[in-house]
Parts: structure tokens; C-alpha cells; sequence
DNA sequence: TTGAAAGCGATACCAT
DNA sequence: ATGGTATCGCTTTCAA
């Protein structure tokens, strides 16, 4: 069944009436309007007959609204990202939205053009994890009207809405787990990074050890530049330079797993002779022998958040423009790899 | 900057010539027009000035093309697929294409509304890994010359391009893998599903047991249901029934996850009472102590395969129908699961 | 109760 | 070489 596209100025010409009438016909305004409900039935027929979908391109183009949200993330084959995109999706679509995706390689060069690209394309809204140097065109965004939320990490120079985790308070209560452990020298192998998120977990970390007078041991990772190797040779570096340390805690659960590579390839035994936990619980944690104590970020409540609060900014039509700060706590799960077996 | 919209007519206005004129220029069609370098050149320092960008609405509803490409697949947050669409994206955004996704969850119902979604959406192509029971509509999708590129599985009664993986090859050659280690009993722990690729699987498995003569043990899992226990406690049980088993072979990598777990639970030791094989590599398996052999699918031939013929069907606007079939090997990494201990 | 017509932003045919 | 204008499909104001 090729059948052709048939538009709105078909069914009129069909039904021999006007298009106006057709338009309130679809648009429910049928009642408002009092269009006798004779001819709403012939119509509301002949649409089911031929299966009539109105142009959504034409809509929104006389609307100036398009119903698509954009949904830039770091690297959308992240298993954080992407578990993120499938249950925004969900809420999207329930609600009339589409989601376009896209990532920027935390490149500010690249999230900028994308940003650009998109508002052409009159999309609503932007659900985005900024990039270093993107504050001027948030706010440029912001200013010209576009639903915006940031995620994962934030500006504190603007204004702007975001969903994140409490990434201070987790690193603290994660270091301070392994201190409960006995633990006396605690690494933290961290990404070397301006985002807002890292920076938090560092000083979570800083803040535990000073709290219980130890020394603090960081390696700081340069930004993942897809040579995995190389964080591998770093991290095996800087557990043969610290002999001493019997605890590690991962900023990210990435370099756990370069991490845990440089552990079974030196020979150390976890927990006995290094304890390991790592921010971004993850299904493999729970498989790998030991088990890896891990800081789950709730998946759920962060996609919720999300696309409650985007529909909400969308919802209020550039009127004052509510700010929604909403910082989700995270939940630490311990697990072998930090339990060490001499405690009693 | 809260700059206001500015339309084509905007610079036409101010700079006093016609909107036609201004649209040679933009569309490249200045020098066939023979327009004055001059004038061309005022324009676009105009447009310069002002970050003009037309309106890809606009154009989309005049031209009756999104430049926007559907990417449907069973689960974005899949690694398998979030990885392709990562990569897919790229090229995609290279040649001007934005991408929407979407995942089916495997319900044709879902899928079949998606579609229909789009349709009125104008979107110009389709990358899809098809449901069950969708070969009707996808036959539609192809009679109304939209651009269908299936991957991962394909539909053997509709003659529409594909990209998929060697399975019965691929699964013939793990089973076989395992045969030369020694392996008597192999057993298959299976997606009990219609998908083709699935089917494929099971054939190649049975092809090489039949070679060798072994007997065939086989685990029909139903389709991954979200209550992941029943998957663990369908193979613990499997196991524990087929006691003579000494190698067992994984269609798909969320099982393998599951059945190592069993595995571990159960106390059996790999490789030695047991090998392990699994269809779909992944970054973990070669964490996982000892390390897992796995089939790996050729992630970046896929997508560059996909966007290649995706590109390529848009381009012959509904002119022949040029179907594209692509079947992309596989490459076994035999590792320390599969790999006797014994074997001289 | 229904219809005519303007307009969203861009393209391209037909004039001049 | 440039410009006028119909058109894509739809919404909505104003008139009738």
C-alpha cells in the first residue's frame, strides 16, 4: 500500500470543506469552535480511513517548536551514558518527545559547533555534561529561551539548572570506609580534569584523609585520550612508586578497570594486600573476584530527575525561568575488594 | 547577545535585494547565476555579521528531506549498541545527518510505533535491528522509499539491505575451538528467541558437534526478561543437570555474565572442569581472572559499513533499489577459559 | 458554525 | 544578473 502522503488540504478537498475546519477538527478545538458533531464524525472517519498523520516538520515550523530534545553526554557508548539515554528515551517519548543524541569528546571546540548545529534546528531542549570552557554558550543558550540541564557535572559560574550526585560526600565516605577497614595509606587514582565532578571527588578524598591524619597519595590520570595503555603504564608507575599503599580508590570506574589490570599483572592480591574501591558502581564489580566495592550513582532517580525537570523548563514557556538544582545522593555498596579479612 | 531569529528575508531587507538573490548565494548558486562578486561578497560578510543559519526546518518541510536518520535498536544501553551508535554518529554528523534512537525493548508493537512515528517525522532513513514480526512494515518502509538498513539480524522474506555478522560460520568455529582443546560434552546456553542471528548460532553450534560426532546439550534461555536471577538459576540448574559437561558455549555476552557467575557459585574451576566460549566479545573478558575467549563482532567494520550504505541509499533518491548485503567475519580470541591445561 | 488568508523560512521556476 | 512569487503543511486570527 504506496500510499502517498496526504496532507491536510487533501481531507478538506476530499470532505469538501475547509481547512480551517479541518485544523480545529484536529486539534480538539472541534467543541470550542462548535462544529456541529456530525461533521467532526465524517471527519474523524475519513482520517482513520486514510490513516492521516500531520507533518510534524510543518508544525513546527509554523510553531516554532520541534519537540526534540538533544542529549550530548561525553561518549554515548559509556555504559553511564547510555544506560542514562535508554530510560530518558522512555519518559521522552511518553511525552511527544524525540531524543537526538550526541558526543562531544569533552571537546569544547566540538560541543560548541554541535550546540550550534542544534539550535538551528529549533530543537527545545538540551540535556547536556558540559565540556571545560562551555559557560558562554550555556549562557547564551539560556538567554535565548532553550530548555537547558546540565548533568553529571555543573558550572558554578552560571545559572543554570542541573542534576548531579553528591560527588564530594561520596569520596569522602568512600575514603573514610577504607579507613574504617584499617587502611593507613589510601591512593586515590584520579582523572586529571577541570570537570566540576572530578575536582569534588578529589577534595571528598582529601577532605577523609586529613580528617584522620594520614598522607594523601594521588596520581593524577590525564584525560582519557583512547590509549588505554597508557593509563595502564601509568597506574602500575605509581603502585611500584608506593610500595606503602594499602588501599586504592578510583575516581572513575574506567580507570578501576586499567587499575585492576595493573594489580593482577603485578601480583598483588585484593583485598589482602591492596584494598580497591571505585566511584561508578558497575555489573562487573559484582563478578569480578573479589568483588569490588563500588559507588553506584542511581541511574533511575538521575534520568527521572532529568526528564521531570526538562519537561517542567520546557512547560513554562520562557516565562521566570525556575532554576532546578537537584544533587541525588549516591549509595556505597562494600564489597570484598575492601573488606579486608584480618578485621575482626 | 540575545540576537533574534534572523531569517533570510531579514538580510534581504537590509541589504535591499530579493530573497531570491540571497539564497543563490547561499546555496552556492551564485556562480551559475553569474551574480556580481560584489554583491556576493557583501552577503556574506552580512551573514558573517549577523551568524545567520538558515533554517533546517524550513528547508526540510520545502525540500521534503530531515537529513535525520532513525537508529532503532533492542537496547541503546547495550555496550553492542551504544558502541555502534558512538561510532555511527560521528560519521553521521560528517555528512550533515543528525541521529535519533530508539530502543524496541525486542516488542514489535513498540517497533511498529516508532516507525510509524518517524514516518510523519520525515525522517530520511532507518538503521534498524528488527523485531519479531516486522517484516510488513518494513516492506512499507521500502515501498514508500525511505532509506532501511537492517543490522545485527535480518529478515530472510524481505529484500532489505543488511549488515550482519558470520554467525553459523562463527559459532561452527568456537565450537570446533573448543573441540580441538579436548572438549567431549559441550554444552550451548542459548537465547531461545526467532531472532535470525540466534538461529544462525544454534545451526553452527549443531554443525560442528554433528562433525565431531558429540552429542548436543543445549539450554534454551527465554528472551532476556529483566529478572536476571531467572537466567542465573535456568543455567545453575542446566548445569548441575548436565554434570558430564566440560566446555559450554555462550550465544551472547549478558548470558556468559550470568553463567559465570553460576559458574563461580557452583565452585567449578575454569578451564579445567569447565570451558567457556562466548559469542560477543567484550573489554571485560579479558579482565575476568582466568581471562574469557570471545567472539569478537568487528564493532568499527559495522558502522562504517552501516553509514557507507546508509549514505549510499539516500543518495539514489528512489531511483533502482540497489540492495545491500553485507556479512562481516568475526575473530575468535581463544583465551585461558577454553584452553586446557592438559593440552600438550 | 465555518472559511479565507496570512505567515513560519526556505527553494526554485519564470520573468525581466 | 537579479527579482517576484508559488509552494511545502500547518495554525490561527479575523470575518462572515
Amino acid at each position: 500500500m504506496a500510499k502517498k502522503k496526504i496532507s491536510i488540504k487533501d481531507i478538506a478537498k476530499a470532505l469538501d470543506i475547509s481547512i480551517t475546519t479541518v485544523s480545529f477538527i484536529l486539534n480538539g478545538k472541534a467543541k470550542e469552535k462548535r462544529i456541529s458533531s456530525e461533521l467532526i464524525a465524517r471527519v474523524e472517519s475519513y482520517i482513520q480511513e486514510t490513516g492521516y498523520r500531520p507533518s510534524h516538520l510543518a508544525q513546527s515550523l509554523r510553531l516554532g517548536k520541534s519537540k526534540v530534545i538533544v542529549f550530548m553526554v561525553e561518549d554515548i557508548s559509556n555504559h553511564f551514558f547510555a544506560s542514562i539515554a535508554r530510560l530518558i528515551e522512555e519518559k521522552a517519548f511518553e511525552n511527544g518527545y524525540k531524543i537526538i543524541y550526541c558526543s562531544t569528546e569533552n571537546d569544547p571546540k566540538k560541543a560548541k559547533e554541535l550546540i550550534g548545529t542544534f539550535k538551528v534546528r529549533n530543537v527545545d531542549g538540551f540535556v547536556i555534561t558540559p565540556t571545560p570552557d562551555l559557560e558562554s554558550t550555556i549562557s547564551e543558550l539560556l538567554e535565548e529561551d532553550f530548555a537547558v540541564l546540565l548533568f553529571d557535572r555543573w558550572m558554578p559560574e552560571v545559572d543554570c539548572s542541573y542534576v548531579i550526585v553528591e560527588n564530594e560526600q561520596s569520596a569522602f565516605e568512600a575514603t573514610e570506609h577504607l579507613v574504617m577497614q584499617g587502611c593507613k595509606h589510601i591512593g586515590l587514582i584520579h582523572v586529571e580534569s577541570d570537570q566540576m565532578q572530578m575536582k569534588l571527588r578529589l577534595a571528598g578524598y582529601r577532605r577523609a584523609v586529613m580528617k584522620y591524619g594520614l598522607a594523601e597519595h594521588v596520581l593524577h590520570v590525564p584525560f582519557h585520550n583512547y590509549s588505554e595503555n597508557e593509563e595502564l603504564e601509568k597506574i602500575t608507575g605509581f603502585l611500584k612508586a608506593n610500595p606503602e599503599l594499602d588501599a586504592v580508590f578510583f575516581s572513575t570506574n574506567y580507570l578501576a578497570f586499567e587499575g585492576l589490570r595493573a594489580i593482577q599483572q603485578l601480583g598483588k592480591r585484593i583485598p589482602d594486600d591492596l584494598a580497591v574501591v571505585s566511584f561508578d558502581d558497575h555489573y562487573f564489580f559484582s563478578l569480578f573476584q573479589p568483588n569490588i566495592t563500588g559507588i553506584e550513582q542511581p541511574l533511575h532517580q538521575i534520568a527521572d530527575r532529568l526528564m521531570e525537570g526538562m519537561l517542567e523548563l520546557l512547560k513554562e514557556n520562557g516565562n521566570q525561568k525556575a532554576v532546578i538544582r537537584e544533587v541525588l545522593p549516591t549509595v556505597l555498596h562494600p564489597r570484598g575488594s575492601s573488606v579486608k579479612k584480618g578485621d575482626k
